[in-house]
DNA sequence: AATGAATGAGTGTTCATTCAT
DNA sequence: CATGAATGAACACTCATTCAT
């Protein structure tokens, strides 16, 4: 009995904690980060300011809970692939994408996706900077594979940093580009179109 | 004699005219837009806060003339080569990357790309939709290439607009992963690399 | 035990609000309208500066608050003897006048009269003009008065727009000198001095 | 010669002086004390700002400068009259205020009067006391009036410090009256109903 | 935990006045 | 004297965070 009220409790927080991070999601979205007020994200989650506090440090803190969450699974996933101890195949590549688009199908996940993309680094230098170590620690998964590429030859010569870079900024900017389009081309084409100018872009003789 | 008069003023309003925007590039370069305060700029430029309202009308403002000198530069080289009537040369690509680049070697220039890519768009939901515009138009200019390529099928299928936008994003992307990279490789390697995956992405079928 | 809830907070808002509401009488009074500082007013509440702002929208909204509130108050009584349908008798005149006296006992009503008077006009030229529209008003209603006393022909032949205008600048006036004299006549003489100067100056042929 | 060069210059500061005095009427008269800046009044002249200060101490200063001359010009005319031995006849403020119509036909001479009239006591606490003193030595001047002709009995007993202040009121009020008007009533009748209010109102028992 | 009132440091901007030429 | 650039103190208002209930 003692343990089924702590659990009514946990479970009245944890309803409550994700009001919150929905309201952060769509206040930080609509009118920015710098523009959102803490009263804005309780008046989303029809709660008091006051009890913001209960739940989270600060505003900054509650930035970066929804950011956190995001990337773990991104790059969750994209490990997946690039601790294959082989060169991965294009199919493997594309499922990747695949399962990436099934979560940016997720509303809210697509716009933090945007936040951290668009707005992240203009909120403050150190979000600036965390924002550079998340994608520097996407773009070393992304050069194990080039680099085993190199390796092996199959593709010319080239910069693997640099190359991998690029391969994060593709990814990320053309899903932001199809979120913001309002997915005005089907995710069939939008994976294709990618793939292609990766691979042949990094393949090609 | 009213000439030189005129003169006097005109040429010391240009010195601290420029000694202000220099002093908001350090400064927002530094601590990020917001985290700038205007003393912050006057004290670079060796000047008084108030003295800064004689040259510009708010914060906001000298960014946007930051942005929209270098933008205007940018957009108007891209235009030299989106305008040509025939399909461009690689030669031409290669130009124009090189004279991006001789830009970026201006320190200042550099700076304010930085500026536009990495914080804009996280400054406020103003500066976010201008900093989409901006692009939009020179992704324009650069689908006026890709559509003349689509149309004599020297290239495969693809979404024009995503290309474009995939173009745009390399292009600027990688010019600020050499600039954070203090230019650790060399402006012939960056191009080459840029170049190559941009045409061999694009074009490979 | 909601709406106890809500009684907590009201009671302790009305409480904050009218001590904010005394503290700019005084402040303003004492320093005038430009030299009072947001941070006077919160000083004499006893509050924070910040607070200010949780109850007036800004330090134009709150005079303009304390002046509203004073003038319906004289315009209701005027109106009750305006809108008589019948010539008003000296009685009913010399009523409304110690109706005044009685509010003007009020130390604080005092002097929201006086900085009606004295200060609103200078402030800027919008208080100027709402200081005139309210002033109209009420010599709107003195209007009907002489409008009708012309009409029987009891009273000489004038313009009944200047003698309200008179009629109105006698009465602020008069009480405006007799709160700065310290009430240094009696009720009774001042009522008597006024209403004799209006009603002699007015029907006297 | 040398004396001639004098007053060229002498002339020449004169007329530079007036522009000023005239730009600060314009300008405060229409957009108020507060509101208007050092600029505007050097604008209106024709000149540089810096140039306002060889000619005035501060705005506060050219403020006083314009009041003090306007009011010296009706205090002398009042104490042509109040300072007659006798008990003036009618036909002597009938001129008195027909020379105060003289003057504010000049436009500037109203614009003034208003400025003081309305504003000048919302200025802040110093202008406040400074129009108070001003208008009590012009009531010193009724006062002789009004007191002579309590002494002689001709006039109902009334307190002579309030009936004066009430003199100095219509007239004052009535003047601003008229001129915001557009002057609608022809001087005569302004005349005619100010003196027969004033009269009938200290006179009639 | 929930509420919303209270706190007060922080900052963009204004503008009278001074200064250098 | 004329010019307008330079100065910097001043202040209304904001808002993240804390506190009392």
């Amino acid at each position: 009995m003692y343990v089924k009220k702590q659990n009514r409790f946990e479970k009245k927080r944890e309803i409550m904690k994700n009001k919150l991070l929905l309201g952060a999601i769509t206040a930080f979205y609509e009118k920015g980060y710098h523009s959102t007020r803490v009263k804005d994200i309780t008046d989303h989650a029809g709660t008091a300011v006051g009890n913001f506090y209960h739940y989270f440090e600060s505003k900054e803190q509650i930035f970066n809970v929804l950011i956190d969450r995001l990337f773990k699974i991104l790059l969750h996933k994209l490990k997946k692939v690039s601790e294959m101890n082989l060169i991965p195949r294009i199919s493997n590549l594309e499922n990747l994408l695949k399962e990436y688009l099934i979560l940016f199908n997720n509303k809210e996940q697509s716009q933090i996706a945007l936040l951290f993309i668009e707005q992240m680094g203009g909120i403050n230098p150190i979000f600036l900077e965390k924002k550079k170590a998340l994608l520097k620690s996407f773009e070393k998964e992304i050069n194990k594979i080039i680099s085993r590429l190199l390796e092996t030859g199959f593709i010319r010569d080239q910069n693997s940093d640099l190359t991998s870079h690029i391969w994060q900024v593709v990814v990320t900017e053309s899903f932001a580009w199809w979120i913001n389009s309002e997915k005005k081309i089907s995710e069939e084409e939008l994976i294709k179109n990618v793939l292609d100018f990766l691979i042949k872009g990094t393949v090609s003789k």
